[in-house]
DNA sequence: GGTGCTCCTGCACGTATGTTCATTGACAGT
DNA sequence: ACTGTCAATGAACATACGTGCAGGAGCACC
């Protein structure tokens, strides 16, 4: 009757594209679609989980441009940035907060980046809970790069970042150029020196022409120790000099005060990350926030103007609105 | 707790859309959105079967490009046309093929058509049936245009004609320009003179600038009868008039020959069918196809370059290919 | 204040779906 | 040939889901 049971190379796919047809374009049961694959209703099943899992379904939510929830038409309205209001009930516990906007982002990820680009990825426990659940996408000739360094006094940060790296990477089909270096550097001088050699240099050069950077927030001062914070990558000396110049967070470990301003920071001196001014030439820039812990970090960040698209939570949100206008 | 209970104007489709992110994006049951939503499940269930009606929820396949089907690959070499090979059973009884088929197609209009758009329709029992699934979607300032007029010896063809065309104006909020017409005039002369008045050149000129038509083919002597001749169009002269002029089908009640040359058939003189000059000239011309009884009308289309994607069964395709190269 | 109408809700039921588990067949190493 | 490993399968079970139904809220019209 048909023509199948001879195994072609991506004879699994090809059934998961034909499954998928039937299930979501001409609403088949998956008892149906058995019989016309001539296999189990459980097999349907998982190729429909594999059709989904690799992308080959893609499903996406669009609002009907005339109803934005209000929360996403003020922040639009008071700060300029697109939001995206991520709904999780008032009583949710921080890392179901944190996780539920790191999977809507990560659903989402996908609209912004495709073939011919390059993605820029920051890391921290946003980062990793959103590199967790990236969907797959297939892209060509595109790129993810790190965005700062992950060596503090105790690790080189390797294994953690490209771990991260490693997934939008993977899901992406894309190249991943790593950023080994210290988060901070003790010297400036040395930051400098490497900052000269062709291999650093040559990085940069990628991010300076990134289309699209993905953040979170830091926010040294919170309850919350974020990442940075907790992992050794500063002493007491540093946090004494964070607190003096009035920093309120940081973005890929460059810091900014609740004005957005960075000049005379020393810290940032001797940072890896970019520099705003490179942040700023990014297209698209992508700013992942949940937990009011952050709300003085991101207040900030808007001033600094280094978001184009922000992700943040429903209370968070309204957290937000809740202050005198900007 | 949360802060709804106040009826917005458009509440239920803003409810809908939390509840297709959550349920879409965050995968959470309908249960536990039941919970966060204060309702019950079922409500919840109908929710998002109201978001997905109403293209709030939108789902697409995407074969990832590496691996279009072979009968896919082998039209566009073959034909150089598009080709969206919709898979059905062998099997199936030819009104189950052209419902699955037409069930696609309105699945994936959505995809083809946006705002500031203007699409036009023939009708036949292909649109018919594509009409009766168009899902939802939004668009401003688009419009839908008649491509010929449907009335015959018996009726105006309005209702019939205008039922479709409504479908499709419903479904993208666009406005629907009729044609009312009979789809063959007696009288040459009368096409002409009507064809001068500024209300029938007018929407002749829409015609000229649509960005996308659809299409279904007729087949005047293939057994299983199109809506054209089975309604009364055509009396015993024009269908040998056709078939002495070597007719095999038509797009739009404009006939063709096997080798898709129109010059020299009466019959055309006097349809209100839009030349083929006016549909090569637009953009995307989406034919769509079921049944093998259509393949000669088929490759005469094909021959003519009246199409550029082409929507049809998966035996019908294959059948299409089992034929000397064109 | 009925009366009929429509629309919405939640319950209860039957069905459709996801997942565990034991079985199988293919394959590589010995 | 034997055996361990692995991926893939379908049966059986547990869950999640869709829908008919009865009840109730809102509303227009006598």
């Amino acid at each position: 009757m048909s023509h199948d049971d001879d195994a072609s190379p991506s004879d699994r796919t090809r059934d998961a594209l034909t499954a998928a047809h039937l299930y979501y374009m001409q609403d088949l049961t998956m008892d149906a679609i058995a019989h016309e694959l001539h296999t189990s209703r459980s097999s349907v099943s998982r190729l429909l989980s594999h059709a989904r899992a690799s992308g080959l379904v893609d499903i996406q939510i669009r609002s009907p441009l005339d109803a934005p929830s209000r929360l996403e038409k003020e922040i639009l309205d008071r700060f300029h940035v697109t939001a995206h209001v991520v709904p999780v009930p008032d009583n949710a516990s921080d890392v179901d907060r944190l996780e539920r906007v790191a999977l809507s982002v990560a659903r989402i990820l996908g609209q912004y980046f495709d073939s011919n680009m390059t993605l820029g990825v920051a890391w921290g426990s946003t980062m990793n809970a959103i590199s967790r659940h990236v969907t797959l996408k297939a892209t060509h000739n595109s790129q993810i790069v790190q965005l700062n360094g992950a060596g503090n006094m105790r690790t080189t940060g390797l294994a953690y970042a490209s771990e991260i790296l490693g997934r939008f990477g993977t899901a992406f089909g894309a190249h991943v150029q790593q950023f080994p270096v210290p988060a901070f550097f003790d010297d400036p001088a040395t930051k400098q020196a490497l900052w000269r050699e062709r291999s650093v240099s040559r990085l940069l050069e990628i991010q300076g022409r990134m289309s699209v950077a993905l953040f979170g927030l830091g926010s040294p001062f919170s309850e919350v120790t974020s990442h940075v914070y907790a992992g050794g990558y500063l002493d007491e000396a540093d946090y004494a000099s964070l607190s003096d110049a009035g920093v309120v967070g940081d973005v890929a470990t460059v810091f900014f005060r609740a004005d957005g301003s960075t000049d005379g920071i020393a810290l940032n001196e001797r940072s890896s990350g970019p520099e705003f001014a490179v942040l700023r030439s990014t297209p698209r820039r992508i700013c992942v926030v949940s937990g009011t812990a952050k709300l003085a970090s991101l207040r900030g960040a808007l001033h600094a103007d280094l978001i184009t698209d922000l992700f943040l939570d429903e209370g968070t949100a309204r957290a937000l609105l809740n202050s005198p206008t900007a």
